[in-house]
RNA sequence: UGGGGUAUAGCCAAGUUGGUAAGGCAGCGGGUUUUGAUCCCGCCAUUCGUUGGUUCGAGUCCAGCUACCCCAACCA
């Protein structure tokens, strides 16, 4: 099997080889058609990856067009989103941005070819009528009454529509096709209804707006798609989109191949749910870092490498799918784990003083960027009297397998000394405060002379030059896998997705590394927030680090 | 007997002239390690929704069942 820059094949991709092998097409045309209604999410990214991943590696192009046909719902400002997302993952669409608005024009001379083909007619039933006049599942439909109205009454009657004569409601305009097909969408689709709405890219112009069926595949037509990729959903219409490819003068046959939306498991992934989110404020607004938009990935760290990543493991195909989030969090992990450069930083602080060293000195050690990268440098870093520990890597009491700090007991300071903790001081509720402890000089950069093992290992953060700063922890937005299945999905938002802590960060860290990230050892990937400032410095976590000890407990 | 789709491990997913089940994620062992990280090594489907059939041989072909998803907006 052909598996093109390393992209695992696909059966879009198997067909799209054919093709090309049968001399069917010569060069592939895609295109990406998000209705600007919303922000794009990750699901939008397997189809962003498909379309122009797939344009990419057989020579092709891919349009980005935007499926602009219920002004309504549509906004100016997710058409601009949209497009720095597109970017932002890393795809270049062919020539400008498109609009199937671009083709109202054109769109309105195919109707009225139906017209005179006695393919169309307008219809003046009310939409209870016409409900009821669909059938239902298993029964077939019955004939509207407006059904034969001839030609040359269909046409005028559409301009009058056209002409802004009739009332939204009033009527619409239907295909004449087969009010008994077992495809309900065949059942006379309409095509055109009346909307008195500004639109945001045509203005006042039209108060008649095309359907999605009838646009989408005039459109691809139009633009020379030869590939036209969607979900599952759309599959019954395909024969909608073929009958109308068919009765009209067009010459070009784009086809439809369906595959399966994504599913992310604890997450919602429709744009009718994400906007709720954001409207009634569960979230803080469509890049919320917990949201699983593009922007919301983007802000909490992710990059777009990783989203590209993700789209290619979990693959392309026509079965429902409930993707886990260690799927998307091991691709976030495999890349920053070699391009982000290492830093530390304290959430949950705690004082530790070094009595042996001397009060008032500040010692300069030297820091790999990288344990595994020599290229990533070195960085200095302040080392004196005073540090903050977390809490939770010192006990007074532990067994062996807490490999911490523990009272009497000895511990590696992360590219520093080996220090023994000698006494506590607590407040009044019986917390550890501060640590006081006794370094050994002999152990920077080697083991203690006399054979002694320090197996354990714990970050630090200078208190002289360390800086405060406020790092959010965020979690799975919901409790359960699959909160669509709910009876109200917000009812089962996790209520503590999001945690934010006060802490200590290594001085330096002014601006995101050309990763996207820092590793602050041992607590997780982290990256500069956009509400951060120089007086207080705010950090969002990508993702944590792989835990084994998590898990086993203690 | 409405129609359209899909069934391979906990999750995703290869498998396309029938020849004896890839890979990834997760998990579990072990090694290295100044991150309980990374890295390395090993384990993880006698079986492909199910029941039959054809065949020397079936995940792949045939038939019957079963389960799940989608379709009755002047949404996309």
């Amino acid at each position: 099997m052909a598996e093109t820059d390393n992209h695992p094949t696909n059966f879009i991709r198997q067909i799209i080889e054919k093709d090309l092998a049968a001399g069917v097409h010569d060069t592939i045309k895609t295109r990406f058609p998000p209705e600007p209604n919303g922000f794009l999410h990750i699901g939008h990214a397997k189809s962003i990856c498909l379309n122009f991943g797939i344009a990419a590696d057989y020579q092709g192009t891919c349009n980005l067009r935007f499926d602009d046909t219920n002004p309504v719902k549509e906004d100016i400002a997710y058409v601009n989103a949209i497009k720095e997302d597109v970017n932002w993952l890393g795809f270049s669409w062919d020539g400008d941005v498109r609009y199937s608005s671009d083709y109202f024009e054109q769109l309105h001379g195919y109707a009225l070819e139906l017209i005179n083909k006695g393919l169309a007619y307008v219809d003046f039933s009310s939409q209870d009528e016409m409900r009821e006049m669909r059938g239902t599942l298993t029964q077939p439909g019955k004939n509207s009454p407006y059904r034969d109205t001839d030609v040359a009454t269909n046409r005028r009657e559409f301009e009058k529509m056209t002409a802004g004569e009739y009332a939204e409601g009033q009527c619409s305009l239907r295909a004449k096709i087969d009010m008994a097909s077992p495809f309900m969408c065949l059942r006379d689709p309409v095509i055109y209804r009346v909307k008195f709405a500004h639109h945001h890219q045509t203005g006042d112009k039209w108060c008649v707006y095309p359907m999605y069926d009838f646009t989408h595949c005039i459109s691809d037509a139009i633009e020379g798609i030869t590939h036209s990729l969607c979900t599952l959903e759309f599959q019954d219409n395909r024969r909608l989109y073929d009958w109308v490819i068919e009765n009209i003068s067009i010459d070009c046959t784009p086809r439809q191949y369906e595959f399966s939306r994504l599913n992310l498991e604890y997450t919602v992934l429709s744009k009718r749910r994400l906007i709720q989110l954001v409207e009634e404020h569960h979230v803080d607004g469509w890049d919320d870092p917990r949201m699983p938009t593009i922007a919301g990935l983007r802000r909490r760290g992710y990059t777009p490498a990783s989203v590209r990543e993700f789209c290619k493991r979990i693959g392309v195909t026509k079965m429902d799918n409930m993707v886990e989030m260690s799927m998307l969090e091991a691709c976030i992990r495999d890349d920053l784990n070699v391009a982000a450069p290492r830093a530390m930083a304290v959430l949950n602080p705690i004082k530790l003083v070094i009595e042996n060293f001397p009060q008032g000195q500040v010692e300069t050690l030297s820091a790999p960027n990288h344990p595994n990268d020599e290229s990533m440098g070195k960085r200095e870093i302040a080392f004196s009297r005073e540090l903050w520990i977390e809490a939770e890597d010192f006990r007074e009491a532990a067994n062996k397998k807490f490999k911490r700090l523990v009272l009497g007991k000895e511990v590696r300071l992360r590219n520093a000394y080996v220090v023994k903790a000698e006494r506590v001081e607590k407040d009044a509720d019986g917390n550890v405060t501060v640590v006081y402890c006794q370094y050994d000089p002999e152990t920077l950069g080697k083991d203690p002379s006399d054979g002694r093992k320090v197996k354990g290992v714990i970050h630090w953060v200078d208190a002289t030059s360390g800086e405060e700063a406020e790092f959010r922890l965020y979690d799975r937005l919901f409790n359960v896998p699959n909160p669509a299945a709910e009876e109200n999905f917000t009812d089962v938002i996790n209520p503590d997705s999001l945690v934010v802590k006060k802490g200590i960060v290594e001085a330096g860290l002014n601006e995101n590394p050309a990763s996207g990230g820092w590793q602050f050892e041992r607590t997780g990937y982290f990256c500069l927030d956009k509400t951060s400032t120089a007086a207080l410095k705010v950090f969002n976590r990508t993702v944590g680090l792989r835990d084994t000890w998590a898990k086993i407990g203690d």
